[in-house]
DNA sequence: CGTCCCCCTTGATGCACATCAAGGCATCTG
DNA sequence: CAGATGCCTTGATGTGCATCAAGGGGGACG
């Protein structure tokens, strides 16, 4: 139960309940969590760790669509089925929840449904970010906004925002900002090269120059 | 009240309570329904016509969220702020909903909090399939997905689903797609030139060959 | 402790799409 | 009806990022 109020921030009575369903598992690094198109028999919560979401073509190419940490919700589906894979990016410990018994509860404290509801359109609103950057964005304005974002999230977690912490390799930054490996990597050299970021120990990346960084991202 | 009914699919009992708040409105081509950043008094259901969601760059770089035509809603906001500018591409009849009297209604008809949410739920796989195709999809791609579903949305409203109608712009399709005119206008003519498309009359698009159309979507 | 492997970085080259430019055609307007 | 205007198309050229290629460093493991 005490285990339980680290599973995001849900009110008393509807955590009692909560607990009568949920699982809490650990799971390891580079773990595929379900599958796009799989039958979506959960909802799962982060806890701890770091997860991405995405889709691939059937030639093999991917897009990540997200990337999830502490807090964050997965698996909400349409028509039963999951619209995207999830795999762990590092160590990190999921709530899963029967989905058919998160159904009844969420009939049973619209409140609860309210907010998912509220988490689905801060997705939503996240998601319409994410295509001004894929669409419209240069590669350096791409790193900028990703960092920036990593930071703010950090900081709604209430960790640092400075350094940041950059849990996932370049290949998966790549995917997710519809670059390659070798721009990613160009690009942070780039912007180390102008003073504007440190590229740290242990994938922390420093923000040396929040204001710079902040412009670029913007499209300045 | 009568005109209501075409105000998308709510139940009997719903439909009364709403029809007391709500506001049918017929709008020319070309104005701007509400911008990025307004307080969000609003929430909005096309019945008829099309409108485009997008959002800037300070430079006027826009990218396109999305195109919304009758039965679609708009105006999800987050922190009262809507997330996106909202603009028509015809002349469009959009019913409107106070957004405070909406939340009362939420809470008095679990149900219709529902349907919301699942249709929040569909907006997010379909902005995920839309991550896709702009990080990773080619123009080519980009095109024969964008008719495919173009044509998808007009079978679920029962519409015929070839040809199919784009009422927008090259330039706004290209600012959806994250190409530019010149490009969308190239991808047209060398799918015409390849015998999979044909350009018709007043915007029309017949598709002449779905299955090579659907394989280029997907990357084939 | 050496070797393998993976990830990251850096360099050289290529290409898909952007940019720049211009002309056609339909609609609007005084 | 002449001119203006906006949208679309097509052509010529440029470029940002992809692709191809190779080497370096650190962690895992025998």
């Amino acid at each position: 139960m005490r285990s339980l109020t680290v599973c995001a921030a849900f009110e008393e009575e509807e955590l009692n309940r909560l607990a009568e369903i949920v699982q809490l598992q650990r799971v390891d690094a580079h773990q595929t969590i379900f599958s796009e198109g799989d039958s979506a028999m959960n909802l799962f919560n982060v806890t701890a760790g770091t997860v991405k979401l995405y889709k691939l073509l059937p030639d093999g190419r991917r897009q990540i669509t997200g990337f999830l940490f502490s807090g964050d919700f997965l698996g909400l589906s349409v028509n039963d089925r999951y619209a995207y894979s999830a795999e762990t990016v590092a160590v990190t410990s999921i709530c899963r929840f029967p989905r058919r018994q998160m159904e009844l509860l969420l009939d049973e404290f619209p409140k609860l449904q309210r907010r998912l509801f509220s988490m689905a359109s801060n997705e939503l609103a996240a998601a319409q970010d994410q295509m001004l950057l894929l669409g419209r964005k240069t590669a350096r304005e791409k790193i900028a906004s990703f960092l920036l974002g990593l930071s703010q999230r950090a900081v709604r977690r209430g960790q640092r925002e400075n350094p940041v912490q950059v849990p996932m390799s370049r290949s998966d930054i790549a995917d997710f900002l519809g670059l390659t490996t070798e721009t990613v990597s160009r690009t942070f050299t780039q912007l180390k090269a102008n003073g504007i970021i440190r590229l740290l120990e242990g994938g922390k990346v420093q923000i040396a120059d929040r204001r710079t960084i902040l412009e670029i991202a913007e499209g300045g």
